[in-house]
DNA sequence: CGTCTATTTGAATGTACTCAAAAGCGGTGG
DNA sequence: CCACCGCTTTTGAGTACATTCAAATAGACG
């Protein structure tokens, strides 16, 4: 599937776009391709765009007081990711967005945002279902880490992402996790074991 | 200060309101009171309303697998809550709403939200920024909870809600950290000893 | 006053981390 | 093609953080 599907595709899975509203979305949208280790938005800049990842694998990181990399989720293909507090208000951001495979994705500028907001009556239903949504998911991973075990809560990342744990290194799952890249290599050689 | 100051004035900290808004917004909303362990919301319900807590405190929880019951977060005065997923969607609540003092709540019915959108052209951007700060302050909480200790975590929570850890029970507090009141008991200790 | 729940205390245990060292693996240059 | 380099993964020992369980104490409420 193309890039252009592959977007308009998923913003008719929460909206009913017409092809000319369609069409308007993609003239607005601008496509970049980084190469594995590549920043598509460093820590302190002002996110500019809203990504959506067609292709490859980024990371959303910060950096925490002590100098260690966070990694706060995965974006994969098909998933949107933006620093919100920096996109909408003009701030700097406190994540970095780095490519951890090649990746190719589609940016939409804030201008462009808003001006899909104006011009689109159902793209507020689609940022509001999108947010929202977001909302929820979150509530559910802080409910996750607080009460799952480090083991439970790669099952949750192994369905969260399916084969996303074959693709990228296990440095980066235990950092998603919140746990130490030594500690996961011992939770998946106990896993191994089970089914001996 | 009386109930409709306190939410009026909450909403003009993020958007400017007419008196006659201001009028109509009162006019749709409803003053509800609940004794101490009362449900305001209970876990199954369709939430139906929007609630704004004038005075006491509730707690929003859910029953894990284990039948335990997590906190996902206080609402003291002053504080909006509301069961997103099933308000927006109709879908039976995941979370429950239980009164730990004695409650006083203004209650936003579905209907009148979507009328105060309708009627009131910046209410829209009241629910976005809501929904946006939420979302942001969720990705903040995540973070803390992967990367900080349970000592740091109650700091963090004296700060959210200030002055809350003098009026509840500290079997709720443990809850909301994600650790056993035991342990907390003791991180107590701890502290009061650092000052002697 | 008695009952019920919350809090404190302590011992034993489990979960996850740190540090160090060895082994594996992929890319690069000779 | 191989040797080497740097990075990831594995392994292990020792430690810190947090839990469980049990029992004692303290508080709240009818």
């Amino acid at each position: 599937m193309c890039q252009d599907e592959l977007i308009i595709r998923n913003i008719r899975q929460s909206i009913s776009l017409t092809d000319s509203e369609a069409e308007l979305v993609l003239s607005l949208l601008e496509t970049r391709r980084y190469s594995n280790k590549d920043f598509l938005l460093r820590q302190g800049d002002i996110c500019r765009y809203d990504y959506f990842i067609t292709g490859g694998c980024a990371k959303v990181c910060y950096s925490d007081d002590k100098g260690n990399e966070c990694i706060i989720k995965f974006a994969p293909e098909n998933w949107w990711v933006v620093d919100l507090d920096s996109f909408i208000n003009s701030k700097p951001c406190f994540y970095y967005l780095q490519a951890i495979e090649d990746v190719e994705a589609l940016l939409l500028s804030k201008q462009s945002y808003d001006r899909l907001h104006e011009k689109i009556p159902q793209f507020q239903k689609f940022s509001n279902q999108r947010w929202q949504q977001g909302f929820i998911a979150l509530q559910q991973r802080i409910i996750q880490n607080l009460s799952l075990s480090a083991d439970e809560r790669y099952s949750q990342f192994e369905h969260k992402y399916p084969g996303l744990e074959q693709r990228i290194s296990q440095k980066l799952i235990a950092s998603y996790l919140g746990i130490t890249p030594e500690f996961l290599s011992m939770l998946r050689r106990k896993r191994a074991a089970k089914f001996s």
